[in-house]
DNA sequence: GCCGTTTTCGGCCCGACTGTTTTCAGTCG
């Protein structure tokens, strides 16, 4: 189930919604937004606060608290019905249709009372809308375009995994890279940022002539269609419908550019108004004096937040959770980074459902230069997976002969243990005792009940052998949501057991994920951060996890596979 | 509707591109 606060959420942004359709103040749609965002992203369960509570929730003033609170106490809004009952709710559905927004779907509900995609592929097919004004015949094909693409994206938002985007994005900086003229080019965005998943990949190239770029990226062979080309800006969409941005600065404009489209939207907000109460205005083009237009600086990332007093914050941490605030008190965490990582803790091999084998895994591993690694293949409770005492057993002596044989890499010896219906394991405590380290994770029975799933998970924890629950959730990205735990409880559990949580870095999982982690951190916790590799390829996934800890705010303290092994090692001892 | 070391009123981030316009509204990020 959503948590509450999700819930709000999607009410307050439908009240926005309703607001921007009916013309209402654009500013009164805004605050709804913000305050949903806010809300959505807030760690504590809004159901346990009281007004005052709820107003310290940046965004949230009287007015969208006392409406929280009907809602939550009786679960409807009436102010809300009242704007419903005006406004069908298919005219809401319109202006998610790319290219519509609430002027133009407020038109066609009050013109031609269109009040559903069906209903406005009719109007077009009638050639209604050409006596609309505003609307031409670009319009009705940029409609029609619109309807068909969310068609094809259909439940998932059209967002995309962060490691196809990341693909496609490599591949765009490399070949504009090598453009000439090209004085600097990364992609910017929610990539940058390493969000879960990625709508659509914003480029940036620093030159002072455009127009070899903007050609070049209309030509890549998976270029399906160019969407808008301009002189400054060219977006294309990819033959898998992946959209991407291209902007071209002067190179003097580098650093506010990058800032600008790094985001988030809700970041720039912040930095904007803080440039403001300084009397600078800040653009992609740079920071001004507001008054002489003068520009200040726009060279670097760092100089433009150190003109705001602040230090450079990680493109992780642009989420508007508070880092701007916490960087001008100069108390921004020291992020753990990719090369903090030392090992990883949860990996397969061809003996249960791996595709590689003990040796190759090992050797891939080392080339990453890891300290240590551990092997944790499935255990028997997984039965497809046929594994025995006998053949796990057999793996730990071919697993204490590698040990240190390649690049004199440590390796440790574990299982991915399986968390039962009742939070039993696969193996007595006696057999547990062998390994070198036991992940816990639950594959099965996602439908039993909240409580049910929450006393299996904290049962886990309690297991004096398990040092690690594995991907927490078990949700898969588009797929399947998470189990409906009360994560709480299971958070106190880990603190108290001394029991770390999986950032399981596979990027269908990315399991916990920022959100959680933010969440879980506030009690005391500590994480591994794991690929869960099935193959040698899926060990560089490591990046993803570091980057999900980062949105967490974690530091190398709070990750259990940074630590030096002999720590890690007290670590993982029976508690 | 929210917010406040210039303000409890009067602001609210800012700019690019498209399509319909002939000076700009709407949408998007």
């Amino acid at each position: 189930m959503a948590r509450p606060n999700d819930e709000v959420e999607a009410v307050l942004q439908e009240y926005a919604d309703l607001v921007a359709i009916t013309g209402g103040d654009a500013f009164k749609a805004r605050a709804y937004e913000k305050a949903a965002r806010a809300i959505g992203g807030f760690p504590t369960d809004i159901s346990t606060l009281d007004a005052e509570g709820l107003r310290e929730i940046p965004h949230v003033g009287k007015s969208i608290a006392d409406k929280v609170l009907e809602y939550l106490s009786t679960g409807r809004i009436p102010a809300l019905e009242e704007t419903r009952a005006a406004i069908p709710p298919g005219v809401r559905e319109l202006i998610a249709v790319p290219t519509l927004g609430p002027r133009k779907a407020m038109t066609l509900y009050e013109e031609l009372g269109v009040s559903s995609v069906e209903q406005l592929l009719d109007a077009i097919h009638d050639k209604k809308l050409r006596d609309l004004k505003g609307f031409g015949p670009r319009t009705e094909e940029n409609i029609l375009h619109g309807i068909d693409l969310a068609r094809k994206a259909g439940g998932s938002g059209g967002r995309i995994l962060i490691d196809a985007a990341m693909d496609v994005a490599e591949q765009i900086v490399a070949e504009l890279s090598g453009t000439a003229g090209c004085e600097g080019c990364a992609y910017a965005g929610s990539l940058r940022r390493m969000r879960e998943t990625i709508g659509d990949i914003d480029v940036l190239v620093a030159a002072t002539r455009s127009g070899p770029f903007m050609e070049a990226i209309a030509a890549l062979p998976y270029t399906a269609e160019v969407i808008a080309h301009g002189e400054k800006k060219t977006s294309i969409r990819t033959t898998k419908g992946l959209q991407v941005d291209l902007r071209v600065l002067p190179p003097g404009s580098w650093g506010a550019g990058l800032l600008y489209f790094t985001g988030s939207k809700a970041h720039n907000i912040r930095i904007r108004e803080l440039a403001v109460r300084h009397g600078y205005k800040l653009s992609e083009y740079g920071l001004f004096h507001a008054k002489s237009g003068r520009r200040i600086t726009s060279a670097t990332e760092e100089d433009v937040y150190a003109r705001l007093g602040l230090p450079w914050i990680p493109p992780t941490l642009r989420e508007d959770r508070g880092e701007v605030a916490a960087g001008l008190r100069d108390e921004l965490p020291e992020l753990v980074e990719d090369g903090d990582i030392r090992g990883d803790l949860h990996t397969h091999t061809d003996l249960t459902d791996g595709l590689a084998s003990l040796e190759d895994m090992v050797t891939a591993a080392a080339r990453r230069g890891y300290s240590y690694y551990a092997v944790t293949d499935h255990a028997p409770d997984l039965y497809m997976q046929r594994m025995t005492d006998a053949k796990i057993l057999a793996q730990r002596e071919r697993v204490r002969e590698l040990d240190g044989k390649h690049r004199r890499m440590r390796l440790l010896h574990g299982a991915e243990l399986n968390i039962g219906p009742d939070g039993e394991v696969d193996w007595p405590g006696e057999f547990l005792a062998g390994f070198d380290l036991c992940v816990a994770s639950v594959h099965s029975h996602f439908n039993q009940s909240r409580a049910e799933l929450t006393r299996r998970l904290v049962r886990a924890c309690e297991n004096p052998h398990v040092s690690v629950i594995g991907h927490p959730t078990t949700r898969l990205i588009g797929k399947r949501p998470g189990i409906d735990a009360d994560f709480d409880t299971v958070f106190e559990a880990c603190a108290r057991t001394g029991t770390a949580l999986e950032i399981n870095a596979h990027p269908e999982r990315i399991d916990l994920c920022d959100e959680d982690i933010l969440r879980a951190k506030r009690y005391g916790v500590k994480f591994a951060v794991n690929t869960d590799a099935h193959s040698t390829t899926h060990l560089p996934y490591m990046r993803y996890g570091v980057g999900t800890a980062q949105r967490g705010w974690l530091t190398k303290d709070d990750i259990i596979n940074t630590w030096p092994l002999q720590r890690l090692r007290r670590f993982l001892s029976p508690k």
